[in-house]
DNA sequence: CACGAACCGTACCGTACGGTACTTGAGGAG
DNA sequence: CTCCTCAAGTACCGTACGGTACGGTTCGTG
């Protein structure tokens, strides 16, 4: 197929100033504060201007969700040789960085906006979001899947499958909670430590799950 | 520590049948297309009645929350002797239901909803639909886990643990993925299988963790 | 029949938003 | 200095919503 990337719309500074504005409003007042006209009153900027820049509000949008997702890039950690304890510090790292992720203001708004949005508009922002937002992350996990099983550490049929239920595990219905209002974890590490437990306990190879 | 369900404001038919309507124009168009002109064209009723009996919009919204959680009452399973065998076929029941209703129309219209507006209004109609909409499944999954546990079959320390590890294999990021638009799994009852597997593996007592 | 309550249908009001057009001013090139 | 470009600021328009007020109708009750 042809290209896959062919969408960095690459903004300008002065641009990005204005998006990174929006995510503020965004973040403090939820989707009904991120007006066009406050919006250009807080950035400094006129309507015109958005709209020769973004098109139209769906467009301000959009390249909100791209200029946070460009923002966020999760760095892929080198795997040396991996060791049991290496892995498992790994996969918790992992957790506690995917918990950091999902409980972050602007994620959490965004997420917000683009859930709002996903009846009608057929879901363009959802996509987006999961497209922009998540390739990263499951990228990342799935590497780390890989790896674990080419070091005889895991044992699993299906990479994805496997990351799924690391997911599971580690987030449960924690994100949706969020979404609705309630308050985060006080401790992700502990969460991220007992989810990893049982995911070695479920996938693992090796003294740890020998010994059960 | 007073009375704990002071909420149950019976509506009259004819309201329930404006707030059957209310989901449905929900359902179909979000949140935008629940205008209180729609809905009372929709339903052959007068705005003015629908402020006298809902107070305002967010009354409303309230009332359908608490109408559609009246209407889902999840069914306790009397639980005579479990088995193994009949303690996996209840987790997976469960798990199948738990799909079942989070990725029905009205669940994932509410939670849109819900989410939508969780930003201002205090969350307030997020905490609803955590309480109202939650608080039977939750009972249900606890019950299942307490009398495995009773009968010798599972073990656990904390049983909400247990089940919130129960959720998260079961549901994943499914939910939030349906939140965003993606369309919903082909077989609930194969993922709820796979799920109850893993809990069993991770929580069970018997022949099926002894022999692994 | 007469009365009153409930309620439908509609018209109405104020407001606030998305989007467009126009004026002003700053800076760069010739 | 002059012209041109770009963008800030403002004014404006159409629309659509939440909420209120009012006339007409049905229906139960004495």
């Amino acid at each position: 197929m042809s290209a896959e990337l062919p969408e960095i719309p690459e903004f300008s500074p002065r641009q990005n100033a204005v998006l990174e504005q929006a995510l503020k409003l965004l973040v403090d007042g939820g989707e009904k504060a991120l007006t066009t006209s406050g919006l250009a009153r807080a950035a400094n900027c006129s309507k015109e201007s958005l709209y020769k820049w973004f098109g139209d509000r769906d467009g301000l949008l959009a390249a909100m969700i791209a200029f946070q997702a460009a923002k966020v890039r999760t760095f892929e950690r080198g795997a040396g040789r991996l060791t049991a304890d290496l892995l498992r510090e790994h996969l918790e790292i992992f957790g506690r960085d995917l918990l950091e992720v999902l409980s972050g203001d602007v994620s959490l708004a965004l997420n917000r906006l683009a859930i709002g949005q996903a009846s009608r508009e057929g879901s363009k922002l959802g996509r987006l979001l999961i497209e922009h937002g998540r390739r990263q992350i499951d990228r990342r996990a799935i590497g780390l899947m890989e790896a674990g099983r080419r070091a005889g550490l895991l044992r699993f049929a299906d990479a994805d499958g496997a990351y799924h239920t690391l997911y599971g595990l580690v987030v449960s219905d924690l994100h949706v909670r969020m979404l609705l209002g309630e308050p985060g974890l006080k401790d992700n590490a502990r969460q991220a430590a007992k989810a990893v437990d049982a995911f070695l306990q479920l996938y693992g190879v090796g003294p740890d799950t020998e010994n059960a």
